[in-house]
DNA sequence: GTTCCTGCAAAAGCTTTGCAGAAGA
DNA sequence: TCTTCTGCAAAGCTTTTGCAGGAAC
């Protein structure tokens, strides 16, 4: 969600969360990436440069950082979490033929919701399922 | 998503599917329970009055139906995959305290999504996460 | 010196698969 | 009769937990 230095370090500190050598570089690598990859991608990218990390360790990590709102867990299919690390509100578009997730702006905000009235409201998250430009193209 | 009896054959045929006894079982479930129940909670609540049911034909019937379009998938929580049959367009609130699911009315067409100009949309989910007035009441 | 983190191994939980017998069209 | 469905057992995956050693502050 956010990764400016300041905020984020505030942020963890609070939380009593230790940006660790192997926490730095999950972080790292989701935002260089930003292709929304899951624990498995993030563990097997990150290998090449720390042969020795663990899964655990990336799962818990994700989890710390989750918790303390650093990144955003998406949930677009049942049997895989993702990870974000954007900071704007956007939807999640998942193409089910070629398995890409694409990132559109939408203004979730401005959505009419007034059966929730008095609910307070953590967290939204859009997902669209479909298929995408380029997928379309090579059916025809 | 629907539960007309014309429509529901229309499209059980054409996907030959047959609506076995339990099938019919666990769709009426779900259009009376309107909890949207886990698999889990479905083959618990139907092994009263069906105690040969195994959960093997929960899920091949869940998948099944969400194959259709006759039911629908919602995937708020990574660890766990509900099932609706409410037909209009609609979001999900789910309240971390006491971990109910709320349905709310969102006119989620109407979101501006200029990026998604040339893709095919087929499903959109829109997930909420907070707590709900009963627990925000209990906290004062 | 505390507190938190890492990583191995094991466990837990949910979902799928293989298969033989049963049921539906 | 042919196709699909059921339910048992086993397997497959992702994620969590327990714990001892190590690192951070």
């Amino acid at each position: 969600m956010k990764y400016s230095n300041e905020e984020l370090t505030t942020e963890l500190k609070i939380k009593h969360i230790r940006l660790s050598h192997q926490r730095v570089r999950i972080l790292d690598y989701l935002a260089s990436q930003l292709n929304h990859p899951t624990a498995d991608q993030i563990h097997t990218g990150l290998r090449k440069e720390i042969p020795t990390l663990s899964k655990t360790t990336v799962y818990s990590t994700l989890n710390a950082l989750a918790d303390a709102g650093v990144v955003r867990v998406i949930h677009i299919e049942g049997n895989e979490t993702r990870y974000d690390i954007r900071a704007e509100d956007h939807g999640h578009f998942k193409c089910e033929s070629c398995g890409t997730i694409y990132d559109f702006t939408a203004d979730i905000d401005s959505l009419a919701t007034g059966d929730l009235k008095n609910f307070d409201i953590k967290d939204r998250n859009l997902y669209y399922k479909g298929t995408c430009p380029t997928c379309i193209g090579e059916k025809i």
